[in-house]
Formats: C-alpha cells, structure tokens, sequence
RNA sequence: UCCCCGGUAGCUCAGCUGGUUAGAGCGGGUGACUGUUAAUCACUAGGUCGUUGGUUCGAAUCCGACCCGGGGAGCCA
C-alpha cells in the first residue's frame, strides 16, 4: 500500500483498513489474502485470518503441524503452524488431508524454515469441511494427467495448472477490454440468438421451443418453424462478425467478446463446441491495418500477462513449455512476419519438404503448411494475406488481380490459425455477385446489403479464438484445458 | 467423420510371445523421526484388469463388437 500517502480508510471484501497520514496502516478487520500475506502487504506481527484449501500438511513430533494452504488468490501456497496447544488439534488438525477447508486467525511472523519468509502462527484453526473419505479424494499433492483432470472439471481449479489457468484467463480477458478501450474501441454485446448463419462458419446448434416428438407441420408436411418461439428458425451464433459491422458502419471502432457455438464434429485439441471469440471491427480501415491492430493487439495481451501473471508463467515455463515465457517475449519484441499468400506457397514448395498435400496455388493452407512455416521457416508468429477468393467467405473484399480476396490468417507456432480475418467487401455491386456465386440468398441478408447503400465506407476485422490465445501463452496443448467446463462433441458434463 | 494408440488400486504406471495368491510409486490408515517444504523410514488396507461375446483345460494377456480417452487429419477460431 505505499502509493496510499493521505489519511483513506478503504474495506475491500471482508477487510476493512484503515491509513494515517504517515503511511502507517491500521487493520481493523484483517481477513487477508494469501497473495497479500506472501506478498509483504501485511507487516509481521499483526494478527490476520486466512481462508483457504488445504494442499499439504507434515506433523513433527515436536508438537506442532505444517499446513499449507491455498486460496486461489496466487500461485504460491502458504504455510499454517499449527501447535499442539490448538484445541482443536488431535480431532481437527491432525485429521486434515489434501482439499480440507481452513479458516485461521493467526499472527504473521518471519519463518524459521527454508522456502518462504513468512508464514502464519496460529492462534485458531476453523474447519468448515474435511475431506470426507480421503483416500478416494481425487486430488493429490502430485502429478496428474490432463485426461484425468477433465473427469473431475469441479475440483480441477484446486490444482497449481488449473488456478494458474484460471488467473492468466481472467488477467487476458482484461488486457483485452483494456487494449481496446485505450484505442477507443466500444464493447458491442451482439446477439447469442441469431437467424442468419454467418457465411456458414461452422455447423448451428438449433435454438427452438418446438415439441421434438411431435412437431408442428406445414401442408407439405415439413417442420413449421412459424410456429416457433420467434416465428422462424434461429440459431446460436457462429460469429458476431455481421452484427458486429452495422455498429462498426456507426460507431467507427468496436468489438464483440463473447461466447460462440459451432456444432461440428472436430474431435481435435483446437477445437471447442463453445469458445470465446474476440471479433474487433474498424473502419476506414485495410488488410494493413488490420495486421497492424492484430499485432498490437497480441503483444499488449501477452504484455500484460507477463506483468501480472509472473508466477504462473514461471510455473507453465517449468513444467508445461520451457519456451513459454521467452517466445512472448520474443514476440513482444520482434515485428510479425508478413507474408502473401502467394509467397508462402512459393516458399512450401521450395522448402524441399514432403508434404502430405502438395502446396498448389489455390488451396488452402494444411496444418502441416502452417506448421512449416510457423516453426520452422519462421520460427516465429506469421501473418499470412492475401488468399486465393475460392477458398474464402462471401463477404471478403476482392482485389484488383480478381483472384484474391483481402484475407489475413495470424499463425502461431504450435496451435496453428489464431486470428482469421480479412477487409470487409464494401462495394454492393461486388457484395452482391459474390453473393450470388457463393449462392446465398439475398432476402436473408438485406440488412447487410443496406450497409453498403448507406454511407459505406472500407473496413475490415478479425476473429480470434481465445481459448487458442491461452493455449499458446500457457503452452497447454489442449484447449480443453483452458476452458472452465469444456463442450466437445460427446461431452457437456457438469 | 477418418487413421493410429490406449483403458490394470483413489492417481501415475509396470505386467500382456496365455499358466499358481495381479505388482510398484504416490495418496489413505497406523507407528517412528524431524522447523517441515510433493519431507523421510517401517508396517498396513485397497483391484469383477472399460463392457460384452468368443477361442481355450485355463484369459489382464489372443479374437470380434461396443463404450470411453489420447495423438494425428479434415472443418475452423
């Protein structure tokens, strides 16, 4: 609390202190948090109450018990001694395992032991709840599998992975908000509902209130959706892209951050039934800008989470990815590759590299390709652009050549495709021939086409999955393990 | 959805060219010891070997089907 100089008194959850004029802090109320314990916010001597989960607990003989407990608040647990004298300590300390809950009022001292420098000695040790039959209680002081882990989604944030997942979600989804509120970006909430399916990103999750086992017919004897909740059939959204640009034809800069649904089949480590999506939209805006914002964006995020989030990457840098730390950092310093389209396939197919499909100008890039180019060639995040207009959305700008759209993909070494996004088509004579050829039906986009009849203007956004985001900061490989309660083809426990 | 691999104690795994009572480490319990650090040492409890059919005198082990999980691919964020 040094930056606190006048006389304030702040509560703070439970806690309620008190500042005079010299700096000096009064703690009336004092239940503390383990980060503020270990963190030196609290002087020793005073007296604190601490709550936590037990992780670990040794007796001596000595007369007296190591409790370590954690709280969520940091990486780093903290240490209880615990003595005889307790009252409680033959029926209640002694009988306490690995997820056993505590609540301690005790006094912050120096540690006499190696490994921390302060700990609690404790004056009073609550147990609201022991782990009842604790030899079944799946969560041990040692390694588990990612697998294992998945089966008990309710208990897994009390693991070091799972707490250090949980706060380095929490601390990206506000470098998020904060990047783009400092660059005057608005947080528009789009619809989860929808009746369009945007370009046909992806399988929809139907969204109805109709009887399933005996629906409502028309005369041809097909499902009436005009008896549906809204009156036809509607979706959960694949993307808040469309939406997202009638704001952006408004209010210049905005963005959706949100949850999005795809029900395909992809049984694969990338790939969730629902994810979050950040989809930025600006305009007045090209393909240039949108790298440039793409890359801002990253490195401010990664930024971010490096600064406040020291001890978790520490622990994903020992034991998850040894490059974790140092390729963010890398990354923050070095410029993105840019490369066409064209060059990339240019440079697949000079690499010498057997592919299991051959880079031919016309096809999209192939896991394998982004691989190559991400970790070997570049070694580095790469920004492809400029993609042949076959193999790309209906509402990407076509180029002068009339054979490229304005596409851009950021890859990352190891999840591959982060960021997908292009400059948006603006001109309505082009929307509409591409339109037609990707075979869509006019009516069902109108309000999309008036965009370009009122006031268009150039612009362009992207999408990014945040799941992958996370994937590629903790160095987890799979993107069931960045979600609280993951949703894959086959699963939706808890 | 396709291709490959796997499912043995609460967890992580060994055992699998078929053959007595299925093992280890961690975790649990008991005890010893210690300002301890995923402590250490001793003892101990704990398993219908994914399910289901089949082959065989005999199946954790071989074969089929199914279920579940993992890796890779497709689709994509």
């Amino acid at each position: 609390m040094p930056s606190l100089q006048c006389a304030s008194s702040s509560i703070i959850g439970d806690q309620a202190i008190t500042f005079n004029t010299q700096g000096s802090v009064f703690i009336i109320m004092q239940i503390v948090s383990v980060r503020q314990v270990l963190g030196g916010e609290i002087p020793t001597g005073t007296e604190v109450t601490v709550q936590g989960w037990v992780r670990t607990r040794r007796d001596s003989k000595a007369g007296f018990s190591f409790i370590h407990i954690n709280d969520g608040s940091c990486f780093a647990n903290l240490q209880l001694v615990a003595d005889q004298a307790l009252a409680n300590y033959e029926n209640g300390i002694l009988r306490l395992t690995s997820g056993a809950s505590v609540s301690c009022r005790g006094t912050v001292v120096e540690s006499r032991g190696r490994g921390q420098n302060v700990e609690i000695q404790a004056a009073e040790i609550d147990i609201p709840g022991l782990v009842e039959d604790p030899d079944h209680y799946p969560i041990q002081p040692k390694h588990h599998s990612y697998e294992f882990l998945r089966t008990v989604a309710h208990l897994r944030p009390r693991t070091n992975t799972f707490g250090a997942v949980t706060r380095i979600r929490h601390v990206a989804a506000r470098a998020i908000h904060d990047f783009f509120d400092r660059n005057g970006y608005f947080w528009v909430n789009t619809p989860i509902i929808t009746a369009s399916d945007a370009e046909g990103a992806g399988q929809m999750f139907r969204v109805s209130t109709l009887d399933l086992v005996n629906p409502p017919r028309t005369d041809e004897g097909k499902i009436d959706f005009g008896e549906d909740f809204f009156g036809r059939e509607t979706f959960l959204t694949v993307s808040g892209q469309l939406n997202v640009e009638a704001f952006c034809l408004a209010m210049s800069k905005v963005y959706t951050f949100g949850p999005t649904f795809r029900a395909e089949n992809s049984n694969t480590a990338r790939h969730l039934a629902e994810f979050w999506m950040v989809e930025p939209e600006l305009a007045f805006a090209d393909l240039g800008d949108l790298a440039t914002l793409a890359e801002d964006f990253l490195k401010f995020v990664f930024k971010q989470v490096l600064e406040r989030c020291p001890d978790d990457m520490a622990f994903f840098a020992e034991r998850v990815e040894p490059e974790a730390i140092a390729r963010l950092e890398n990354l923050i310093d070095s410029p993105f590759v840019r490369m066409e389209y064209s060059e990339a396939i240019d440079i697949l197919q000079a690499s010498g590299k057997k592919f299991e499909f051959k880079p031919e100008w016309g096809i999209d890039l192939q896991t394998e390709h982004e691989r190559f180019l991400t970790e070997q060639h570049c070694k580095a995040p790469v920004v492809v652009m400029n993609y042949p207009d076959e193999i790309k959305a209906f509402y990407m700008r076509l180029n002068d050549d009339g054979k490229t759209v304005a596409a851009m993909d950021v890859l990352a070494p190891g999840i591959g495709e982060i960021i997908g996004g292009s400059q948006r088509e603006e001109r309505l004579a082009v929307l509409r021939s591409r339109m037609a050829q990707h075979e869509l039906d006019e009516a069902t986009y109108s309000w999309f086409l008036d965009l370009r009849r009122y006031g268009t203007v150039p612009h362009a956004g992207f999408g990014l999955g945040f799941e992958r985001l996370l994937n590629y900061i903790t160095g987890l490989s799979n993107i069931r393990d960045v979600i609280p309660y993951p949703r894959t083809p086959g699963n939706a426990s808890f």
